[in-house]
DNA sequence: TTATAAATGTGATTTAAATCACAAAATATA
DNA sequence: TATATTTTGTGATTTAAATCACATTTATAA
């Protein structure tokens, strides 16, 4: 039997729970819709909750004093987050803005903290997803640090293929590519580098263009090359 | 009364846990000691263990291709490194390295996983050290994209500040400061940047350089202006 | 202590990538 | 469909910081 919260099973902080579970967990959260461009929370915000993407995509960013831009990373369905202000107490570090309209499933502190007391198995996968996320910010910092541009574009490209591709054939495909200001707010170069890497890397024969789509010909040879 | 495991107690982890358990956990690790600049263990490295810091001081790297390194961390007294490969499973992804003669206490996987399935608030303490360290994390990726090299340099000391710095008279000092080099290879700089930034600090009136130590004379000041 | 090696300070030069500037293309809107 | 707006492509110029080069200082070992 399918019911409305299915997107739940998907989740995978809970995916492992009874089905019970998860329908207990579908009555205590709400779900919210936010228009495109419109901010979903702020860093310095001070209230907690966890944010689950039922649908559309958000960014987590960073903003300088002087308005610059970093994307920490794009989430899209049963990704969440919000659970670091929730897990420390600190105010939020970041803001969230939707890439495209937005439907989230919203599960207040004190809930998912009860939840939390409950089934201890949602730690362990928390942390097991939390890792993950270290890691990759780990990669992040290596490649911010040691890489020149087009070794840093490579590596959003990466990143972007792991989080949002679809493989077929063998061929990583990202449907959506990002603007090419957002590109670069998450390579930590100008939009321009991101232009001329883009087209160079077609050019070699790595990557194929086709509007807002972008084909990874040879993922394990591209990995291999830039990693 | 005073045991051989007291480090333990010191450790976020492990401080909230009952003195018998604390004794119980001194039973099943070891302790190794490690001398200056050797390995602790090394990226891709298959094992896994978590390991705490007893005495001494390590560092966390990743090592490019051609020699080159990134610094992630310096972790002292009562800190632990070794969490990730245990919780996901998945192979070293950096190396840890000596910077000093240290004593780690060594925890082995299985061990480990029975202590988080026996007593799940270690689960919760480590969620939130885990997640003070992706705020690091997002923090130093914010400072490479956006900043310059002064602005790098600043958050190379402010995380060392709050890492290793000791507050006197409301002067943040750290005792030792890494070699240039590896201040260089933590703030994705060169060693020659790292030099003349430190040297324009003092001549702001910044810092106080006197040897290997480094006072921050306002900490609260140097860390609205370079946040 | 003296010799040797490692680490630091500081100018001069080079270079990768940012910025500037604007035309062309693609998207959105009237 | 036409018009306005946003996004992209690409040369030319500037610039911040890396690299080079070497003297000086500091630490380590003989």
């Amino acid at each position: 039997m399918s019911t409305s919260s299915d997107f739940l099973k998907y989740v995978p902080i809970f995916s492992e729970l009874p089905d019970e579970t998860i329908e207990a967990i579908s009555q205590v959260g709400t779900k919210k819709y936010y228009k495109r461009d419109s901010i979903v929370l702020m860093e310095e915000d001070a209230g907690s909750a966890l944010f689950i993407i039922v649908d559309g995509k958000v960014k987590v960013s960073r903003t300088s004093n002087d308005g610059r831009e970093v994307i920490l990373s794009i989430l899209a369905e049963s990704d969440f987050f919000g659970e670091m202000a929730i897990l420390d107490g600190q105010s939020r570090s970041a803001t969230v803005t939707a890439l495209e309209d937005a439907e989230l499933f919203i599960v207040q502190r004190n809930q998912f903290l009860e939840l939390l007391q409950e089934h201890p198995e949602i730690a362990i996968s928390l942390l097991q997803e939390l890792t993950r996320r270290l890691r990759g910010a780990d990669i992040k910092i290596k490649s911010l640090s040691l890489k020149d541009a087009e070794g840093k574009v490579a590596t959003v490209i990466l990143q972007l293929a792991d989080d949002l591709g679809k493989i077929k054939f063998g061929i990583v495909e990202i449907e959506k590519l990002p603007l090419q200001q957002d590109l670069a707010n998450m390579a930590g170069t100008s939009r321009e580098t991101i232009s001329r890497t883009l087209h160079s890397f077609a050019k070699k024969g790595l990557i194929e263009l086709d509007g807002s789509k972008l084909k990874i010909l040879d993922y394990a040879k591209f990995k291999e090359m830039y990693v």
